[in-house]
Formats: C-alpha cells, sequence, structure tokens
DNA sequence: TTGTAAGCGTTATCAC
DNA sequence: GTGATAACGCTTACAA
C-alpha cells in the first residue's frame, strides 16, 4: 500500500542521503561513494523510482526528446521513417514525439507549435508543401532542426531526399530499355518539388528517344480522386504500354484502376511503382519499384541533427540519397523479341547513383 | 533579434499584468477583464510565447497526454491503430507519445518504464504477450490503461478486441460454403491468445463438417522463418484447397510463398487474409481478408481511458468488435459448380457478428 | 477582478 | 564526496 508516486526525496530518505546524492547516483554526473551508490540504487529500486522528466526538464533546460512531424502516419512511407528514426534515436537515449498533420498546412502548424511545446532538443519535419510556412516557427524557436523527403531546392535547412530526378529517371530508362516509348506518369500533384523532380528525371530520360512520349497524370489527394481521374483516362482513350507511379498511394491507386478495367499487368502495360513494400513481391505479378533506402536516410537525418543539437553552425548539408530500382514481373519488353521467355525480370538490383553529400 | 525563448513574465511585463493574470487569460481559467485578456493575447501574439508543458505539468500535476505503446511500428495494424488512437485524443486537446517494444518483452518493460517518467494521464498498450509482465509496473504506477488487440481471457484490465474466434470462424465458414473441406492456417505463433483463438474458431467452423480437417502453421516471427517454415511445407506434400493466414504478416508471408512455388490463386487454391490493407483490393486476384475494425476500436480505447481518467473504477470492462470479412477474387469455389462464371466473389460486405461489449 | 507568493521535483551551485 | 539551498516556469491559493 504505498501512497503515491515516490520523489527523489523519498529515495534520499530511504538511502540516508541527501537528494542531490541521489541525483548523482542515478544520473551518473558525479562519483559517489560506491556503498552510498548501491543503497540509493537499492533504495529507488525498492521504491519504484523513476525520476519525473517533468521536473527534470524544467531544472536542467535540457531534454533528450526529438518531435518528429510527417504529413500523415496514413502513409506507410511516413510510419516507415518514425520507426526508423525510432531506432535510431532511441539507441543515444532519446525519445520520439510524434506529429501528424494529415496532410493540411494549418493542421502542420498546429501539430508543430504543440509539439514545440515539450521544447524538444531537435526537430525532423517532412513537410506537407516544400515552401513550408512553419519554418519559420522552428526558426523563432531556435530548434535544431533537418527537413526529409519534400524538400525544396532552396530551402535554409539540412534536407535529406532521393535523387529524385535519377530515381524516376531510372525508372524511364528501365523501361525504354525494354523497349517501351510512351510513359504514362501517375503524380499525385506537382506542387511538391520532389514530385516535380521525379517527373523531370522522367521527361530527361525520354527526351532523346525518338517517339518518346511522357503523359503526366495528377491524381490528387485521395483514392476517390485517383480512381476518378484514372479512370477517366482510362476512357478517353488507349493507354500507353508502360506507366510509372510516383509514389506509393498512386502505385496502388493505378494498380487498382488498371485491375477494374481489366488491363493486364505486365501484359497491357508494364507498371514500375514507388517504395517498395513487402506486398510487392508477393503479388503476381511482383511490382517493379524504386526503393527510398528509409534507413539510410533516418539515420542521415539524425545524424545532421545531432550535429547541430551539438551546436554545430556549418552551413546547410543537403544530403541526397540514391534510390535503388527493384526490378520485378510487372514491366516487360514492349515488343517481345521472338525466342524471349516469357519468365522476363527475375528480381535483381541495380544501384541508381551513389549516394553522395553535397 | 529576440534573446531567448519568452516565459509567462515576459508576457506579463509585456501586457502590463501580473503572470497568474497571463495564466489565467492564457488557459481561460478564472473570469478576466476583456481588455486586459486582450492585451495579454496580443503580447503572447507578439512574443511568439508558448506554454512550457514541463513547468505546467510539474506545478498542476496534471498533463493531457496518453502513452502509447506497441509491439511494434513496423506493422501496420499498428500504427494503424497509433493513427487512429492520434486523431482521438488529439480531438480532446491530447497528445500522444509513441512507444515501440520490437515484440521484445525486455525491451517492452524499457520503453514503458521511459513512457511512465512522463507521468502520462494515461496508457493504450498492446503488449508482446498477452500475459504482460509489464502490467505491474502500470498498477504500481497507479496510472489508467487499456490493453488493445492482445488480451488475454482472464486480464484484469480494461480491454478491447475482435471477437478473434468468430471472425476466423467466419472466413472458415465461408471456404465451407464454397465447397472447401481442408483449411491451412498461416499462424504466426500460437503463444498469444489472440491467434489462439482464431485457430479455435476455425476448428469450431471446420468440426462439423464431413471430411473438414484443420492443419495448423506456425511460421514464427520473422519473414525469413515463415518462407522457410512455408516452403518446407510445401515441399513436403499438396496443399489443400484452401488456407487462412491469421495475420497480415503472415498472410504476406503465404502469398509470398505461394507465388514463388508457382501455386495460382485462387486456381490452385483459396485464401483468406487477415488485416485488410489498400493493395488486397488493387492486386490480381484482390484478396479477401478479415477486416478489423480499427478506429471504432481505437475509438473505444479512447472512450474506456477517458473514463478511468475521469476516476471511474467500474468493473474491468471487455470490449469485443466483429470484424468483416470482405470477399474478394483470392476464394472460390473447391468444385466449381457448371454453369458458375468464373468472375466468383465480387466485392461486398459481410456482417460477422454484431459487436457488443461485456 | 488582479497581484503576490509559494511550491511542484529536479538539478546545479556552493559550502563544507 | 556530500549536503543544504536556490531556481527552472508555471499554476493556484490567498490576499488585496
Amino acid at each position: 500500500m504505498s501512497r503515491s508516486v515516490p520523489t527523489i526525496r523519498d529515495v534520499a530518505e530511504r538511502a540516508g542521503v541527501s537528494p542531490g546524492t541521489v541525483s548523482n547516483v542515478l544520473g551518473n554526473r558525479k562519483p559517489v561513494d560506491p556503498v552510498l551508490a548501491e543503497r540509493v540504487r537499492r533504495a529507488a529500486a525498492e521504491l519504484g523510482y523513476r525520476v519525473h522528466r517533468a521536473a527534470s526538464q524544467l531544472r536542467s533546460g535540457r531534454t533528450k526528446v526529438v518531435a518528429v512531424l510527417v504529413p500523415g502516419l496514413e502513409n506507410p512511407f511516413f510510419t516507415a521513417l518514425v520507426a526508423a528514426l525510432e531506432r535510431c534515436t532511441r539507441a543515444e537515449g532519446y525519445e520520439i514525439i510524434v506529429g501528424s498533420a494529415g496532410e493540411d498546412e494549418d493542421v502542420e502548424a498546429n501539430r508543430l507549435s504543440a509539439l514545440l511545446s515539450w521544447r524538444p532538443a531537435g526537430v525532423v519535419i517532412v513537410p506537407c508543401r516544400d515552401r513550408f510556412a512553419t519554418r519559420s516557427l522552428l526558426v523563432e524557436e531556435r530548434v535544431p532542426f533537418v527537413v526529409v523527403d519534400r524538400v525544396a531546392d532552396d530551402i535554409e535547412a539540412d534536407c535529406v531526399a532521393i535523387d529524385n530526378a535519377a530515381a524516376a529517371g531510372a525508372a524511364a530508362e528501365h523501361l525504354i530499355g525494354l523497349g517501351h516509348r510512351e510513359i504514362l506518369v501517375a503524380a499525385s500533384t506537382s506542387q511538391v518539388a520532389n514530385i516535380r523532380a521525379r517527373c523531370a528525371g522522367i521527361r530527361e530520360a525520354v527526351a532523346g528517344v525518338p517517339g518518346g512520349t511522357v503523359e503526366i497524370l495528377e491524381l490528387g489527394p485521395t483514392f476517390e480522386t485517383a480512381a476518378e481521374r484514372m479512370e477517366a483516362r482510362m476512357r478517353a482513350g488507349p493507354l500507353p504500354s508502360a506507366a510509372i507511379a510516383l509514389t506509393n498511394f498512386t502505385t496502388l491507386a493505378l494498380l487498382g484502376s488498371l485491375t477494374r478495367f481489366g488491363v493486364r499487368v505486365p501484359d497491357d502495360l508494364s507498371l514500375v511503382g514507388f517504395d517498395d513494400y513487402a506486398w510487392m513481391q508477393a503479388t503476381t505479378p511482383s511490382i517493379t519499384a524504386v526503393r527510398q533506402p528509409i534507413d539510410r536516410m533516418a539515420a542521415e537525418a539524425w545524424r545532421c541533427l545531432s550535429a547541430r543539437m551539438a551546436g554545430s553552425d556549418a552551413p546547410w548539408r543537403r544530403a541526397e540519397f540514391a534510390a535503388e530500382l527493384e526490378i520485378r514481373q510487372s514491366t516487360r519488353p514492349a515488343v517481345p523479341a521472338p525466342g524471349t521467355s516469357r519468365r522476363e525480370g527475375k528480381s535483381e538490383v541495380r544501384r541508381v547513383q551513389q549516394g553522395r553529400t553535397t
């Protein structure tokens, strides 16, 4: 029948020492007599003492917390990023607090404000829009931060992303190499720089190809808009022989619409997806996809942030990783060469570009 | 060039009032002269003042934070749950802090301890094992908590889950109705009560069926073990005509192994998956699956927790929801009746059982 | 209605 | 190496 949550004074009393000594032992801040230290630890364990983070933070001004703000926890890319960041930060004794902005800039500002009231040591943000107004909040608060994934070209911040143009370009080159000439691109929106960069990469890859065309379709923010627009497109006329989806969301929307319209993959249309998830390997056909190295991106974001938290005032860094094209069964030659087996495209990994850091 | 983060005293000074008044205005606790209130709000806005949560919590003893601890953020079921909980709590001004236990009981204890050091107002936990040792931590801390998904039969806590036996039973009945007699069950592990209940539900459904058999395969914790064991099984002898996977993870593992071995779904084998995700609708064939009503489960968990946080000492509640069987193309009749179209199983929703609360 | 002051649990400073 | 003591920013009696 212990009364209430034990404080450091309870522990001190039980161990017969002062609160300061308990603090020194438990936070191993100063050397303490081993005998006393042991008594303190025993007392703490017996009482089930646990430091009161709020009090600790208030007094010390320091806190091992980083805030992570993403556009939406419904998107597996972001949850994977959060999970990866959690592993990085935990390894160094940091906690994360997560906010989800619902892909809405106003909500983003609210959430960020709420997260900042924790006075986190740093912030990792994937903004809803790459020119994000919330940046000013971060700057005013003087809190170190890193921008991931949706980074504008000239943003004044440490950034981590993939080389979007190269990643999407490699997908296009893969299709071109298979003999495809006309490519349909399923984009979410061109409001975001990374999507624009992916489009540009595809255009560039197709540019030199005789008869090469790129048709970009903006599918909008929801599955409903996506299905509607995709299916309107399908009713409007015949599809080209190949398509690239630029996000995991558009990959699903595109695949779903094709399925509903009876367009067979890869027989009628070769498909490259974006973001590589487990289901893409398990289905028939398995899906050729561009994979972002999420773990390495998270690690780099954490590295950047750690440096800033340690006081670095180096110029902004921009880390750009290479994505990998995972070639599977959803892409095949446009015009099967005679004698070519239908078992094209067994799994193989191809480096798009070496990772580099500017 | 503001110096540092503004405190309530800075706001008070600027507005020409006392800190207490600022607190009363910003937390609208006590009625304040509208003129002063306006001055305060303006001053706060101009300074970019934001309450210091740690200080506020320390003084008031209250904090609008709930901790959520799940076995792993890599699992989409848990991330969906977290996202749903985030929506519930935010609607009432609560923040969530999330912990991920890596499906390891020791990590779970560590993470929980770390989360508790924030002194959250409540905890939502999906334990790694349903007889979870960490329960005692929660009890000692006297913090209200709710257990979700992995609930043992006799756990002393508020619980939220689906009716596992009925959900899996309905999947089995669906297959039986299609003429299947022998059912392969892809389980993760039988260490957890909800999986055992799902197995029991299937056994019960098959029990009265002449020639009905149930073969349960434990696929283990990782994709590697799952692929290995599943493929060993496939080499050992012919598969039955139908299979049920009991988790989203085993659904993928099963599907992947079938694909690699050239077993066609649904032609060679009818498949029911567990947990319904977007990709299951988009693939060919689309996957018949048991869907857990995650949003409603989250809402119920939050309702329970709110009541406890408000001081309720009612007996433990156990909420059990009905899952839905989403029938799609991955299941088809065992022996196609003559004249039956191959376009069996267009999407349709079937209620397994009305939700009930004990 | 507003101001004043105490104190939440911890850590840091400073004597001892 | 250890103990007293003050202070972090806020909320809340209580006094005015």
